[in-house]
DNA sequence: TGTGTCCATATTTGGGGAGT
DNA sequence: ACTCCCCAAATATGGACACA
């Protein structure tokens, strides 16, 4: 790549090869990153100078020290998937929301997005429903079965829980009517910051 | 370098982003061989597929182990000079469900099966919620570590550490994909791999 | 020793199309 | 989903020299 093609092997002469290293490193990191920008890809590198000082560079998009971490842990993931998938006898197969870590959501800030977001999906979701029953020409038609099926479903309000099932969330969280109640004497220790989100998350998840 | 230039930024279609991501991962390798016989360097490469399959692509002269050992070890004696790109996504980052292409769900039945879905990941969301309010304490403390990772996490992706887009969330399903192997200074062969438990529901989302 | 600059040439890679 | 091929256009980088 410069002006005069070189065999890939050692280059001897020390100046040379300090050069080279340095421009060369320069190089492939500018190619991580430009990969990790363009396939939002995650990538770590690690790069050991062969000079006296043997300086140690690196990249990391995250850190180094983040993907190093996910690097064992994935291999962790994988075997325990791995075996859990001989076992699983459903047709379904695992899903990616059936690994969701939830002991991640930490705090009701993080707990909060996810709900903000499951809230677009559900409406993404629901237009969709919408166009499948109204007209649904443009994509492949449903057959004359599907279309019957389709309306029960709707009748159904399939896509979110049940009023019972809803119900049932609330009680399970001792919750109620919050909306308008003013106070709950038993849960009062919570503090007013989870009363509030809970009260946003039901609201979310409510039929609208 | 192709035909044509494009813009350093994130590759929108699906389709072109994991062509170039082949390209330029085997690129990305093919300079780390090239340096390490060249200066006679060690380097080690992670990468973190963008794909639903989450494939784990590593290099090493010598093995991405005993780099990363090596960094470890080396860390405090030595200068160590390091690159940290900065995570071009918005604090938000992108979420697989911002790529869900519903279009894809044509029919009443995969409809019904995202939904089932959805409502999966929400009770969980809903028991995550429950631990959350009752005492924050009675969910599994973190070790000491992990709260120190948490807690850095927490700046970046709340979701996943690391993770921005669909094909990343995905990756938490990260199954099936061998542990890398590592590659002396040549690329590894690919494995081919994966299985058919995602395609199924892959095949829904279309992250374009 | 480690980088930056210039210039000409060696490589890489986008597009498009195809195969596994 | 991941590679490979072809080809032209976009980059990367030797070699030489300069700077800190």
């Amino acid at each position: 790549m410069g002006k005069r093609r070189i065999a890939i092997e050692k280059i001897e002469k020390r100046e040379s090869r300090n050069v080279t290293f340095c421009k060369r490193r320069q190089g492939l990191f500018k190619k991580a990153s430009t990969l990790c920008t363009l396939c939002n890809a995650n990538i770590g590198i690690i790069v050991f100078s062969p000079s006296a000082k043997n300086n140690v560079y690196t990249f990391g998009n995250p850190s180094v020290d983040k993907l190093i971490d996910r690097f064992y842990n994935n291999q962790n993931n994988n075997s325990v998937v791995a075996v859990e998938e001989e076992s699983s006898e459903n047709e379904r197969g695992f899903l990616w929301w059936d690994n969701i870590d939830f002991s991640n959501f930490d705090s009701m800030e993080k707990l909060k997005r996810l709900e903000t977001d499951l809230m677009d999906v559900k409406q993404k979701v629901q237009n969709q429903l919408e166009k499948l029953i109204n007209g649904s020409s443009s994509s492949p038609p449903p057959s004359p079965e599907e279309r019957v099926k389709e309306e029960e479903e709707e009748s159904e309000c399939w896509l979110w829980p049940s009023v019972e099932d809803m119900d049932a969330l609330l009680n399970n969280f001792d919750y109620g009517e919050q909306p308008t109640s003013l106070c709950k004497e038993e849960n009062q220790q919570d503090s007013y910051d989870d009363q509030e989100l809970f009260f946003d998350i039901n609201q979310y998840f409510n039929y609208s």
